[in-house]
DNA sequence: CCCCTTATGCTTGTCTTGAGCATATGATTT
DNA sequence: AAATCATATGCTCAAGACAAGCATAAGGGG
């Protein structure tokens, strides 16, 4: 029944996400191509998420606070060449300013997920899947646009960054298309990265918009003391989608997801706003809710 | 930068569910002990899907339809030995009658997960999960219990399964636990398994749990036809807790889920009911919604 | 002092959801 | 044949969630 295991290679890839003037950015390892950070699991990690906050650590410097699970992935390198299992986790941290260059805007590597000045990506993008889906197969294909890219009046669903990102894969306007011919200019489509990593960030992004509407994730990304504009700001960076500024108050005071500090910033323009903290015991007191998008159209 | 990977081995776990006669089951390899059907990745499977179909189908005769990788794993067994990585996937199926000796009711392995008759089960176990929490570190671990396990009034949700077992493992009481001890006879916390196999089953139950409410997956579950009370009965099962009859039907024919066929049956007893189809378009139309539980107290 | 900006409080109408009443229609029992 | 049981199906009602918008508050900069 055993017959002995071919030996694989087991490779860690992390895709760090923080927020800093109204975008989520993915920490890359500095090279001259886009990557992300990581490295073969190692015998003397305890556990591969260990391994990962050691890899993302030693090849960037940054300590890792909230790790999850993504995706595993198994690719056939080169022919011949042993496989490698990609194991990938979504990190979460607190972003200051400073080191940029590092951190990627993941609006420049997906401009048409940015939903707030849909604009001229969107519209530089669509006549091209019009053209795809028209090509071949058209009826499935045309259905398949509408629903993941809100074409003709359907709602646009942030979390579906992943299967947007397989049509654009398949239609081979991305750069890493099998058949990259039709690919568009980075302005549109973004740029390369290497391997799978562009896929791997897109299914971060549809995790996490996922995730951020039924678990409090958000906070994660935030500052220890902050007030409701920017924690909404962030959560309209990560969904790429404004939000009804009142409503997404009343939603998250009367969840008790947050307790006033008691002091106010004028940092932000305008009146002075209140601060406030995450209450962090909500994790254990409920199966606490996330953070709903109530949607302004 | 890249150091020569160490090798370890990659491994193929399913957990294969259906749902017969009310409850879910699990299909095992038939053994003396209780495991999953699993298998070494392979050189000639030319995904990780389709080499896990293929151990399925060669370790049990099952053809698995609908399958998503569910989590991935890594143990060091054996001190010295390579390090084992497994990569456990969710299949559903429809079962039909018969050779129900290799499908264990995922009741039987967790019998406190069935609300439906909460009573024996969790009165047996309730007072042991007191006692752990009073035990050391009181505060955090009832507000633990509390939450997980719906204790004083606070709302059951089915979908932490995961979470529960992984109180029931720290507390001693399952068979498996480092500390073994204390563990309560498999008619109140269910057999032992196979590795971490139990673990894995409970992932699975969490997953699925969470995945019906908002993706219409209950489907792969049932035959072709069926009328909605069957329909109802199998989230029943699965939710392990009842759902209010009418405005189940209400969500599930709003939603355009499923069409008529225009037959009926008698075999429910009763009315005859109409039978129904699962409208599979709907996959592509929208990114549609699952079947929300409309609780019954 | 006026105006711009953001913050914050509150109202209104609509839609969703939980809950239950009432009736329909077959099989089974009396 | 009538009563009874069991499930199916249609419909109503009230409470709560939610989208949208009006109005006021309170800083800073001309």
């Amino acid at each position: 029944m055993n017959q002995p295991h071919e030996p694989v290679r087991a490779e860690l890839v992390a895709v760090a996400v923080g927020v800093l003037d109204g975008a989520p950015r993915v920490l890359t390892t500095s090279a001259s191509q886009l990557q992300l950070p990581a490295g073969p699991l190692r015998e003397d990690h305890r556990s591969m998420q260990a391994g990962l906050r050691a890899w993302v650590e030693e090849k960037t410097g940054l300590r890792l606070g909230y790790v999850e699970q993504l995706y595993t992935f198994a690719d056939r390198d080169r022919a011949g060449s042993e496989r490698t299992i990609s194991v990938s986790y979504l990190g979460l941290t607190w972003m200051e300013r400073g080191d940029l260059d590092q951190w990627v805007s993941w609006y420049d590597l997906f401009p048409w997920e940015d939903q707030r000045d849909d604009g001229v990506l969107r519209r530089a993008l669509e006549p091209h899947l019009r053209a795809w889906a028209q090509a071949e197969d058209a009826e499935r294909r045309v259905v398949r646009c509408r629903v993941t890219f809100g074409l003709d009046g359907i709602d646009w669903h942030p979390e579906l960054a992943l299967q947007r990102y397989e049509v654009l894969y398949e239609a081979g306007l991305v750069p890493e298309s099998p058949d990259w011919r039709k690919a568009l200019p980075p302005q549109i489509v973004g740029p390369w990265m290497v391997h799978d990593h562009r896929r791997i960030v897109a299914t971060a992004m549809g995790r996490l918009r996922a995730k951020i509407q039924y678990r409090p994730v958000v906070f994660e990304l935030m500052p220890p003391e902050f007030t409701l504009g920017q924690l909404q700001a962030c959560v309209e960076a990560i969904a790429g989608q404004h939000v009804h500024k009142q409503n997404f108050r009343r939603i998250v005071e009367q969840q008790h997801l947050v307790e006033e500090t008691g002091g106010t910033t004028s940092e932000t323009g305008g009146r002075p706003a209140r601060l406030f903290r995450f209450r962090r015991e909500i994790l254990d007191e409920r199966a606490a809710g996330g953070t709903k998008l109530p949607r302004t159209r």
